[in-house]
DNA sequence: AAATAATTCAACCGCAACCAC
DNA sequence: GGTGGTTGCGGTTGAATTATT
């Protein structure tokens, strides 16, 4: 007898996500907060499987990611990580907040193996007659003892960190804050961590651009559905124009009251926050223009407890503040130089190179 | 401009871990 | 401790997109 599926095979849609579906989906969790996802296509009518609706929100939806455009900070990150824990990815995008595994496990896929490839290629015709052949094995052998090892260290750090009571609070020192650590590197976006449904529209607003934007160029589904975004919010009729056939949404309205208690969202609590979300004269969403208006929503109380209950607690993300502090491993990450043959001779890296090296891949 | 190859990345799949009973 | 249900993770796939011929 086989493993018996996930979900029901039949009636389960797939391929890519539909925006009345990420809607469905949005307001659901902004409704319920994430986690109980098995309860989730049912309660929401939506035609996908748990795990489906899961990673949509882990890797789309949820507030505070960034896509696309890794800076180069993200890549030295990234190539130091997944040398230190392999590939690891929830644990390395543990340490990107804003970017999520499976990002990260693409890019590293796509662009970061090849680019080391490439320059390991270079190493190894610059110096054949080094042992790099043999000390990759030696590598590959004890390699989950030094995991082991580093993890043990961290896990020293993280609690010699949490503590030292005259430290800063370790949320300052998260990767969103690393330009307090780490003054000349590259800073970045912060991420707001109070803002969660203003950002979820954010995210859904930045989704619905794209979709409108490609929308000649996308796919069958896409395109069947492109049509329906060309309209002026919030005379939302358009998504029930959304055919039946497609069968992604059964209930128009459903659809519409998504779509406004996204945008409308905790409207009793933050009345100037109700109308958050605006479209340009063009028909487009225009989110920056109100992320002013959005994150006021910080300001407030009620919402940011209702955030934290709903929200924070089961995000998939690990909470910052539980985390390895960022200051020791971004010190250690990014100052490749200052103490490298300490790193080395505590790592013993993997692929073959040392911390070191790995930097001046870069 | 069309055909083909290469690349990217969203989504799926299967397994393992976790949790409640 | 055993069992069943749920969630999380990492590897993989394949459609869409982009580059090249």
């Amino acid at each position: 007898m086989g493993r018996p599926p996930c979900c029901e095979k039949t009636g389960v849609k797939k391929g890519p996500w539909t925006p009345e579906e990420d809607i469905i989906l949005v307001s659901y969790i902004q409704e319920h907060g994430p986690g109980n996802w098995r309860a989730v296509p049912t309660n929401t009518g939506l035609l996908r499987c748990s795990k489906s609706c899961r990673l949509r929100w882990t890797n789309y939806l949820r507030p505070g990611i960034k896509r696309g455009n890794f800076t180069e900070h993200e890549e030295k990150m990234i190539i130091h990580l997944q040398a230190l824990l392999g590939n690891r990815w929830a644990a390395i995008a543990s340490y990107l907040p804003q970017r999520t595994d499976n990002d990260i496990k693409n890019y590293w896929n796509t662009h970061l193996k090849k680019k080391l490839n490439k320059k390991l290629e270079g190493h190894d015709q610059e110096g054949k007659s080094s042992s790099s052949s043999s000390s990759q094995s030696k590598i590959s052998k004890g390699q989950w003892e030094r995991r082991l090892q580093t993890d043990i260290h961290m896990a020293k750090q993280a609690l010699c960190e949490a503590l030292s009571l005259d430290t800063t609070p370790s949320t300052g020192d998260s990767p969103n804050n690393n330009n307090n650590s780490s003054p000349n590197l590259p800073v970045q976006e912060p991420i707001q961590t109070s803002t969660t449904y203003a950002s979820s529209a954010d995210n859904i607003a930045k989704l619905l651009q794209n979709w409108m934007k490609n929308s000649p160029k996308s796919s069958s589904q896409s395109r069947s559905t492109s049509k329906m975004w060309s309209f002026n919010y919030p005379s939302i009729a358009a998504v029930s124009s959304s055919s039946p056939s497609e069968g992604t949404i059964n209930n128009a309205t459903t659809a519409h009251e998504g779509l406004d208690s996204l945008f409308n969202f905790n409207s009793s609590n933050n009345s100037d926050v109700s109308q958050s979300m605006s479209v340009d004269e063009g028909g487009n969403f225009t989110p920056e223009n109100n992320n002013a208006a959005i994150f006021q929503v910080e300001s407030k109380q009620n919402f940011k407890a209702e955030m934290n209950g709903s929200f924070h607690q089961e995000e998939s993300k690990p909470n910052l503040e539980t985390q390895v502090p960022l200051t020791f491993l971004e010190k250690w990450l990014l100052d490749d130089n200052a103490n490298a043959q300490a790193q080395e001779e505590l790592m013993g890296i993997g692929m073959g190179m040392t911390l070191g090296e790995t930097a001046d891949l870069f």
